[in-house]
DNA sequence: CGAAGTATTGAAGTGAATCAACCGTTGTGG
DNA sequence: CCACAACGGTTGATTCACTTCAATACTTCG
């Protein structure tokens, strides 16, 4: 058993082993062989929040996996109005290959793991091998269903259908050990009260005001205004609009 | 001068020869052999405007290249709210790979020209040609790109602001022929009015009420209520609000 | 012509924004 | 060790942008 196991992941690099990157993110669709070159220019960081991953128009020139923590990608107009339009947890990857300049900028949202590369090798890897395009073509179409998803939140939601959607997303993603078809939740809050003002296109204030609707309502309890508990998931998703 | 241009299609089914989608789409990736293959399956078709295409969560067994026109992508809550996640113009791909449902709904917004094949013959020449595969990802990226410009547009922009962003970018979708960096715009709008509040999360009202404010402001002209004249584009990109 | 569909315009209502005051926690330095 | 500033969050009063409701026009087509 020990044997085989020591087999399986013969000639990964040790850091690589328990990563969630290679389990369900892009690097599963590396070989052996192209995990270690790969590890060769990757490094590992650490990030607190609030630290700037990536500004606006900025030209990038590394790419990073998403090993822990949550990041938000923000755009904003000229006078400072700003939204988020996506959020990426692990072990999303980070990146907007094809295209140097993105008009989005991302920042921790949380206290963040990343592993990051240059730019240049990920993308000869891509030539070589269809399994990493065909990954990355997957976590960009279901990015994009995501993003259309919260288009319908944003044009046609209400605020309190907006707060009990986000709560509900927030519920399925932070844990995603938890059963999909789980009846409760209970979570940290990835996202101060501003953030998610600007990722449900509302203000600070509504945002409270819902909450505390939702509380008032018995449909969820707050904790040190950042720990939140559902004990009825559905009665949350009845809430959602749709 | 004949002759290389004989060579040149040789083999190239006559139908695709002066197709869009391979020119500009998707089919651009595809050998001649492979166009025969998939020529031998796909039909051309045209459609009316209000056929619905592909209708919410069911399932989708063919997939087609708009080769003229204009079709929605649509969401919509239980109550009958609708949004309006997405506009395809020619030459792009319409379907979900690796998903059977897709939760959107494709409507055609104009007279539309599709051509279309089965599934199954795209997902297999995909498996075999890693250009195709490529190609797609590059759109879909794009996609990506233009839902999170409309997320901060339904979340953080006013009414006469979202007006001002769809015209701009009508202008540039309608007629990719013109030079982007062209001075004035002359279009037929693609959506009636209550599409286009679908679109921008507002009301049929408020949209008439804002084209309205921007034909008396002079930034616009209007006839027939769908076709508009943007004699210095700079005037609407002002409006945006970015 | 008349009916149906599409668009404009006006008046009234409302959901969320804005403006403002206050609370609780955290951290800092006198 | 405490005063207090900084920050994040809540709550209340008021305002306003957009919606809703309603009436009227335009356009198209049998």
């Amino acid at each position: 058993m020990t044997i085989r196991q020591d087999i399986h992941s013969a000639g990964i690099p040790v850091l690589c082993q328990s990563c969630e990157a290679r389990h369900r993110g892009l690097c599963g669709a590396l070989e052996p062989d192209q995990l270690i070159e790969l590890s060769k220019t990757s490094s590992r960081r650490g990030v607190s929040p609030g630290a700037e991953l990536t500004g606006d128009a900025e030209v990038v020139e590394r790419y990073s996996n998403v090993l822990s923590g949550v990041v938000k990608l923000t755009k904003s107009l000229s006078d400072g109005r700003q939204q988020i339009v996506g959020l990426q947890f692990a072990p999303d990857f980070l990146g907007r290959p094809f295209k140097s300049e993105s008009a989005i900028s991302a920042e921790a949202a949380t206290e963040v793991s990343l592993c990051s590369f240059p730019r240049s090798v990920i993308e000869r890897m891509m030539k070589l091998s269809p399994g990493l395009e065909h990954r990355l073509l997957k976590q960009t179409l279901n990015e994009l269903d995501e993003a259309r998803e919260w288009m319908l939140a944003l044009g046609r939601k209400t605020a309190s259908e907006k707060v009990a959607s986000f709560l509900l997303m927030i519920a399925r993603n932070i844990d995603p050990a938890t059963d999909p078809a789980a009846k409760s939740a209970s979570f940290e809050l990835p996202l101060t009260r501003a953030d998610i003002a600007d990722f449900l296109g509302l203000t600070i204030e509504t945002v409270s005001r819902q909450l505390t609707r939702l509380r008032a309502s018995d449909v969820i309890r707050i904790e040190n205004n950042r720990h939140v508990t559902v004990d009825n998931l559905s009665h949350l998703e009845q809430r959602c609009g749709d």
